[in-house]
DNA sequence: GAGGTTTTGGACCAAAAGGTCCAGAATTAA
DNA sequence: TTAATTCTGGACCTTTTGGTCCAAAACCTC
């Protein structure tokens, strides 16, 4: 109909949300989004509403991102209990290196910030929450019909448990804790599972 | 010599740590600063520097408190066992009711706003968080001396995965985890411990 | 009470915040 | 070509930010 937008609002998209997770809602201000994400400030409020509604969009985003990174991940092909140590060794290691930022999940610092709490991220933090859980209770199932997994106790609770480890690895990894206790946090965990 | 100071300095500090708190380092301007501490611009800044300073402050009074308030409950005296459920237990009643605000363990919140991460403040969470460790350390000395833990386990790396819980119960909590979910994953943490 | 010293409140400041506006550029449909 | 429409860059706006300044006030010592 008219003039074409001259930028890839997905890509413009997926750099915003690299920005706010690297940086937080609230210290990220509207100037270093323009200058990261490449585009005017118009064409940002044009396409994207405002920094707030940008944010949602971001922390969908990032949700997608997660599923490839890790749901996907934990669906894979092969005995259940290994994916599941592999997985989690893989977060120790990539949140052990130096030389990687360590950026704190989005969905930890939007459920801490209580700042940046509308309804709409209260909502989204709740269901990816319940993803991960799901992804881990799949997981947990597969082992048991495997039989690698002889257990009665409750398999949602097993999940919540290390949906909730997952997370407590990130907070460790960004208050200092080193590569070897984070392994040893994650045996742990998993030794519960049995 | 000269004319003195009109508030309490500490309680003014504790103002200023409460509302820290209770809304992070970013989202607290010395706007509210000022009015919430009760004293004038003019004074904060002859008392205590810069927001920054005084955020430091704040945090150190944070630790004080939480010496008081879990620390020094570790130490009580009684069943080491007991204590540390006893412990947990009231984690999880007081995150899971609704009437308190649930605030974020500023420590918590610290390690992961990467914003402001001044050395100092890096130092301030190191130190805690060793602080943390040694004391639900002592108590599971204090518990295999009693006889009620008899693990080989090292009992350092289980200090460590407790601290570590106890900071996983805090996002938890606020990621929306209700009080039955905390213990689930209270009772688990517990029965890695031998 | 006078002199010296510090605190106080509020006016003030420059910078940065999130957001709007608009003239012009770029496109498509006619 | 032209008309209609949308996008773009940058100037601009208001509010808020962290921080300073200063005259007046309050105290202590002499």
């Amino acid at each position: 109909m008219a003039r074409p937008r001259e930028f890839d609002r997905n890509k413009a998209l997926h750099l915003a949300m690299e920005t706010f997770w690297e940086l937080g809602y609230e210290a990220t201000s509207t100037g270093v989004l323009v200058s990261r994400m490449g585009i005017g400030r118009s064409s940002l409020y044009a396409t994207f509403g405002s920094k707030e509604e940008l944010y949602a969009e971001a922390m969908d985003s990032y949700v997608r991102d997660l599923r490839v990174r890790v749901i996907e991940r934990l669906e894979a092909d092969g005995p259940a209990l290994e994916i599941l140590e592999d997985f989690f060794l893989s977060v120790a290691q990539r949140r052990g290196s130096t030389d990687e930022p360590l950026r704190c999940c989005m969905i930890v610092r939007a459920s801490i910030s209580g700042t940046d709490q509308t309804p709409e991220i209260r909502t989204r933090i709740k269901k990816t929450i319940e993803e991960l859980d799901r992804a881990f209770f799949k997981l947990l199932q597969r082992a048991r019909e495997e039989g690698t997994l002889k257990t009665n106790t409750k398999l949602r609770d097993s999940a919540r448990f290390l949906t909730t480890t997952f997370q407590a690895l990130n907070v460790a990894a960004l208050a200092g804790r080193d590569c070897r206790e984070l392994r040893e946090i994650i045996s742990r965990a998993l030794t519960t599972l049995d």
